[in-house]
DNA sequence: TGTACATCAGTGAACGCGCGTTCACTGATGTAC
DNA sequence: TGTACATCAGTGAACGCGCGTTCACTGATGTAC
């Protein structure tokens, strides 16, 4: 009907400019390949597959992508990028005051990784080494350093004879968050059931946690 | 050379009683297909090939698993009775106290995790619902109860009044543990890099949140 | 003790399928003059 | 403004491959009599 392929929409959302043939493919084929890890697990996604989950060749992925990992990466990647967007905007520097943050923090890191299984999945569980490319280290790390970022102010609130190593605080926020989310909050059929939300859970261990730094918390407030 | 094919031995340690034609090919298929998901991941892993790998027609795994996915689960399931044995060993009922127990039971975590990477995999990142069947809710539930057991004793032994939920806890120690596991204390490449090792991490993560609950630790010592 | 039969673990050939990958190509876009 | 050319994203046909699955079969083991 219309007279020039170039005229925009027709039903397509492109994330940003159009490109030739197609239209951006490299993008479709990223949102092509998250869709099908959501569907079905890192594992059941194949390069032929998105191809045609695009309405494109099987060749011309070979565009854009030396093969299955380059797009597999690309997919952590960018999941480091969102995740570290969805962290810091969580955090807030703190506002108004680190636990209240830092309890937001939390949250935040449930919510991606229940909302957004198949980043999760392609960042942390789809085996793909952080060494795969300089890129993919450096996401990873901006991630980690929001983390780092909150360790680091809660430290700064304690009284300096008893301060702990920031890192290690980080390192153990972060491994809490991961291994709730991993066993009990994620989307698919793998999830195993709790008899409490799993952010009541991280919640509850966190403020376990940070008291026995000697973090000065409120007065333990009952469940609920 | 041998006139008799019972002859035992003959190179292969069999798990137990010889079979038929093969001499149990159950387990030779579960120990090929744990061999595979060890050196290429629980997706890197097809039925043709552990056929292949224990010396047998593509045909022949046919008569022991319908398919694909209930070897893999046999493998889970196999590796919940292995876990629950690890644990349990370290624990060994909380003596000579619940402390030193406790953190022979975190070490014994990270061992598992780290020496049985495919075991760990399928049990835990395989995708593998915990519904497939009974008996691997079962084994799952019963490598849990050692970590629940834990949490009893260690509740137990504090004032009555400030006693937190044993299953709370018990799922704190199990979420932190596998929170490092998986990020820090695998073998293969996905494995992040730490400056501390993921065993002290998780002892220190655990002291802190002892200390949190109230638990009487010793006075803290220095790290190392 | 020996014979006939039942059982069933494993064979091997065959099939359709989808994948990854290659290749010469086409045709829309961008650019030099 | 227009023409000739370069670029390169995407085509579509083709390939070899290994997988999952089936099938009638074979042959070793176990058992009834």
């Amino acid at each position: 009907m219309s007279w020039s392929k170039r005229g925009g929409g027709e039903g397509e959302e492109a994330g940003g400019a159009r490109g030739y043939h197609h239209g951006n493919l490299k993008e479709a084929l990223l949102r092509a390949a998250l869709e099908l890890i959501a569907q079905k697990g890192p594992a059941g996604f194949t390069f032929a597959e998105a191809a045609r989950w695009a309405g494109v060749s099987p060749a011309a992925p070979y565009r854009h992508f030396r093969d299955r990992d380059e797009l597999l990466a690309n997919v952590a990647l960018r999941g480091f990028e969102r995740f570290e967007v969805v962290l810091k905007r969580a955090w807030d520097d703190g506002r108004p005051d680190a636990l209240a943050a830092l309890d937001r923090l939390g949250k935040a890191y449930l919510e991606f990784a229940r909302t957004e299984p198949a980043y999760y999945s392609a960042m942390f569980e789809a085996g793909i080494p952080l060494a795969t490319s300089p890129e993919l280290r450096e996401a990873g790390d901006h991630a980690f350093a929001v983390l780092r970022g909150a360790a680091e102010k809660l430290c700064a609130e304690m009284p300096p004879t008893k301060r702990p190593p920031t890192l290690m605080v980080a390192l153990h926020i972060w491994s809490i968050s991961h291994g709730i989310a991993s066993l009990f909050g994620r989307g698919d059929a793998a999830r195993r059931t709790l008899p409490m939300s799993a952010e009541e859970l991280l919640e509850a261990g966190v403020l376990v946690y940070l008291r026995g730094l000697g973090f000065a918390t409120a007065t333990e407030k009952p469940a609920g």
